[in-house]
RNA sequence: UGCCCCUUGGUGUAACUGGCAACACGUCUGCCUCUGGAGCAGAAGAGUCUAGGUUCGAGACCUAGAGGGGCAACCA
């Protein structure tokens, strides 16, 4: 099946959030003197998740909108942790969601152009080489309440912080034993500004640079002068960076950028029943709680895209959650809408029996197969297309859809009630056969032959549609029925205190094998989409479906209002 | 015993930058329906953390509190 492209309402209109607005008045004025530039700085030492979409989403977004560019850097500065499939992946995945970077750039394509600002720093008497030990200078720093201590070693000259510097470079130097320090004040009240490490010597191979590097610039030294030579206007990041802000400023002036880029903070993204720390990601990959990094149900854009979300859910669910300074907790239900909306108005529907109950249509000639015409869309979804279904004698229905002893509003199948099988025929229970145990193996009943397609000639109505396969054509496969990775809304509450895989949800996902589903979709490649008829939205796995063994990821369920009535009574 | 940020219905965002709070999700009713889906119609739900102040008038401004969050990694 081949899916309609659909920009769904909600993203046709951005908000403009106070990101964009500072945007537009800097546009309006030229306050730059050039194009808006932004840029989305993922460090690859992990797979990108729903809350790097906000991100995506905010910085290519507004490049686009401002006739600007977004660059797409890694930054890529600590050889201990990053691998190139991490880049991969994550190149990937921002073209997945629909955008295209002006530059890929590369933190680590900068370590000559960092190093070379080092020189200066020192020279300047705005940097020195510190050789106290790592304790040292972690007590020398003070706490939050007290201010910390010059390090002996600040006043170095100008020419013995160059030379130690170089021979750092030279590799002279264990790990650990010097580092290059910004020289700014130890009593500062914003701890970040008490002198920062800038370099630290790490003899370890980049996975880009190999062995060309002994020292390695620091997060707040690398980032801003990044910016800075990529031309950025708009450096935008989540709120934990709030205090770097001022070390930022600091550094890209004494790098003697004439007007520097500027940083904007953010609230990321908190969503109920999941997690986005790409740590504690990464342990549930590597402690097995989940199959991968694109199991379906890590909140990883891998992950989502393998549940069958699409992007344009993604980017329209960005855009209605917005973008501001307040730290917030956004709903699961926020995000289900955006999923079933974009699904609704693009997926075929097809018949799948997730819990099998065997019907025999008594009236219905025994060996007949007759094919009847389904639409693959709803009278309100403006698509057209359909396909034939085999009915036959003997016929699965869902078996919750069948109930002895129905309740009031049950509108289902029950004994002596008439229903209607989706695209089929009216049919009424007759009989019900039950083994030794006393469980229900099957139901007999009888078809209307004059309400072929699904409507009676005489104009009685059921209240019930139920959908069916048919026993003699269907096809077998396995469902995996995915639910929340988490039984409790915010899994980080306790803090690190808490073991947070201690919240895992241990339904989230069950695994249905022997469902039945109609023969067509059989030809149809893996990784299509479709929503099961009263089910939910479904894809079939892109890694493991074949024709030969049928596996359908359940992306998200369709909304249920029956739960609510039997809930109520 | 410090610095910084935040505080609007259950949830997320708005409010032309001072003129009696809007949109979306969710919830509830009803209608409609060959998906108890979708759609349609409607409803409930905050007086904007608190207390002062400025003002004819404050969610927006000022002051003081309270509550929540971030910062003491040679992580980003």
């Amino acid at each position: 099946m081949n899916e309609p492209v659909i920009t769904p309402p909600s993203e046709q209109a951005p908000r403009k959030d106070f990101v964009r607005e500072l945007v537009a008045a800097d546009a309006a004025s030229a306050r730059f003197g050039r194009t808006i530039a932004t840029r989305f700085p993922p460090e690859p030492n992990g797979f990108l998740h729903i809350g790097h979409a906000k991100s995506i989403c905010l910085n290519f977004g507004i490049a686009n909108e401002y006739g600007g560019r977004c660059n797409l850097r890694f930054d890529d500065t600590n050889p201990f942790t990053e691998d190139i499939k991490y880049v991969n992946a994550i190149k990937e995945d921002v073209r997945w969601l629909g955008f295209a970077w002006a530059e890929e750039r590369y933190a680590s394509d900068y370590f000559e152009k960092l190093y070379e600002f080092a020189e200066l720093l020192v020279t300047k008497g705005s940097a020195y080489v510190d050789s106290e030990s790592e304790e040292a200078i972690r007590t020398g720093r003070g706490t939050v309440t007290s201010a910390g201590k010059d390090s002996p070693f600040r006043n170095r000259s100008a020419e013995e912080n160059l030379d130690l510097l170089r021979r750092m470079r030279a590799g002279e130097f264990a790990d650990g034993v010097h580092v290059l320090r910004a020289k700014i004040d130890m009593t500062h009240p914003n701890m970040i500004m008490r002198d920062p490490l800038l370099i630290r010597i790490r003899k370890a191979s980049h996975y880009r640079r190999g062995d060309a590097w002994c020292i390695y610039p620091l997060y707040d030294y690398a980032h801003g002068l990044s910016d800075a030579m990529e031309g950025i206007t708009h450096s935008l990041c989540t709120l934990e960076f709030k205090d770097n802000n001022d070390i930022y400023r600091w550094l890209v002036r004494e790098a003697g950028f004439d007007i520097p880029p500027e940083q904007t903070e953010f609230a990321r993204l908190e969503l109920d029943y999941t997690i986005v720390s790409k740590r504690k990601l990464l342990r549930l990959v590597n402690e097995g709680h989940v199959g991968g990094w694109d199991d379906p149900r890590m909140p990883t854009i891998a992950g989502l895209r393998r549940r069958g979300v699409t992007p344009e859910a993604i980017r329209a669910f960005a855009s209605t959650i917005g973008v501001a300074r307040k730290e917030a907790r956004t709903e699961l239900a926020t995000f289900e809408h955006e999923v079933r909306n974009d699904l609704n108005m693009r997926v075929p529907r097809v018949l799948c029996v997730v819990k099998p109950l065997k019907v025999v249509l008594t009236n219905y000639p025994e060996g007949e197969v007759e094919e009847l015409d389904a639409s693959f869309y709803p009278h309100d979804v403006p698509l057209t297309g359909s396909r034939k279904v085999p009915f036959s004698r003997e016929l699965w229905i869902e078996r919750d859809d069948f109930m002895e002893a129905p309740p009031k509003k049950f509108f289902r199948l029950a004994p002596g009630r008439e229903v209607r099988l989706r695209y089929g025929y009216f049919i009424t229970c007759q009989e019900v056969i039950k083994d030794a145990a006393g469980e229900i193996v099957e139901l007999r009943c009888t078809y209307d032959p004059a309400t072929r397609g699904g409507d009676s000639p005489d104009g009685r109505k059921v209240q019930g549609t139920i959908h069916w396969v048919s026993a003699a054509r269907g096809l077998d496969c396995e469902l995996r029925m995915y639910d929340r990775l988490f039984a409790v809304p915010d899994p980080e509450a306790g803090g690190d205190d808490v073991d947070f895989t201690k919240a895992l949800n241990p339904t989230s996902l069950i695994t249905v094998s022997g469902a039945k589903i109609e023969p067509g979709v059989v030809t149809d490649a893996a990784g299509t989409r479709y929503q099961f008829e009263r089910t939910g939205y479904f894809m079939s796995d892109p890694v493991d479906s074949r024709p030969d063994r049928l596996v359908f990821n359940r992306t998200v369920t369709l909304r249920d209002s029956w739960v609510k009535v039997i809930a109520k009574g």
